[in-house]
DNA sequence: GCCAACGTTGGC
DNA sequence: GCCAACGTTGGC
């Protein structure tokens, strides 16, 4: 059992609207690097869910690995702004895992919140210059995070 | 295989 | 909207 986070910006999926449709594929993802970790997750690996770029950043629920990695439809759709003509169906380029609601935190946990932390300083999400919308958390880190967000 | 130019991400 | 920090591309 796994522990993961991704990034989500609210404007095009938000923990409301993953709560809404149940579970999503997360498709759209072309960085080799987060691509690389979406073909790591596990069915039943958890998921801290973080909506990034718009007021408040942060960590705002839990989700689940529903599915592992499948090809990314979008990368054969011709019409996506995720298109990828280098794509082919012998050799899929990008791959997506679907993810399911799990539940929407008591407390938002805002990214200022996790850098006063001083035990989560290690998390490569709050290291300089960290771009990655896919991350690999620790045990110790994810609980830490839960407890922040479902203290009452 | 280097690296400059360009594009993107994401906090602020 | 700015811009620092990255990632990718493509000429050589």
């Amino acid at each position: 059992m796994a522990f993961w986070l991704v990034k989500s910006e609210p404007s095009v999926c938000s923990i409301e609207s993953l709560k809404r449709d149940g579970a999503t594929l997360w498709d759209g993802v072309r960085n080799y690097q987060a691509r690389n970790l979406l073909r790591e997750m596990r069915k039943m690996d958890t998921v801290l869910f973080y909506h990034s770029s718009e007021e408040p950043v942060g960590v705002a629920g839990l989700c689940e690995v529903s599915k592992e990695a499948v090809p990314d439809p979008t990368q054969f759709d011709s019409g996506s702004k995720y298109f990828d003509p280098k794509s082919t169906d012998e050799s899929p380029r990008w791959w997506c895992p679907e993810l399911r609601f799990l539940r929407i935190f008591q407390r938002f946990v805002p990214l200022s919140e996790l850098r006063k932390e001083k035990s989560l300083s290690g998390m490569t999400l709050l290291q300089k210059g960290s771009r990655l919308s896919v991350h690999r958390v620790s045990e110790k880190d994810f609980t830490k995070i839960v407890s922040l967000g479902e203290r009452s």
